[in-house]
DNA sequence: TTCCTGACTTCGC
DNA sequence: AGCGAAGCCAGGA
């Protein structure tokens, strides 16, 4: 493997993560199996921590596949994650986003590049 | 190099 | 329906 296609999963990813609408979450899987990989998620999280420092990758809005905010510990305050989810309009109760079914945003679907 | 870990997912019980 | 174990890929020790 090269370095260059880790760097073009990486921009890949991002990709994908700015084209989220706000008020909308997405998957790590949603996400890698848009790219192409079987289950590359644990890469696709992998990569989004590598993101918090770019202001225009929203990372909060990708959740694990049952709509908790498996990531709320990598945004420096526990509480960050939620607290941007409900800015966009997000209800967040426990750690879990509320009617997730309803606002979960499919790349593969609402995405066409 | 081998082993362990992680912002995950899926299958089996 | 809910929980545990296995599978997955890349990086660090």
């Amino acid at each position: 493997m090269h370095k260059a296609k880790k760097q073009s999963f990486f921009n890949d990813v991002y990709e994908v993560v700015k084209c989220i609408p706000a008020g909308r979450v997405s998957t790590y899987g949603a996400i890698a199996h848009y790219l192409g990989l079987r289950s590359g998620a644990r890469m696709v999280g992998w990569a989004l921590n590598h993101a918090v420092a770019l202001p225009e990758v929203p990372a909060h809005r990708v959740v694990n596949c049952h709509g908790m905010l498996t990531g709320k510990r990598h945004f420096g305050s526990p509480d960050r994650m939620a607290e941007l989810l409900r800015q966009e309009g997000i209800q967040v109760e426990n750690d879990c986003v509320q009617d997730f079914k309803n606002i979960f945003w499919d790349p593969a679907k609402e995405l066409n590049i």
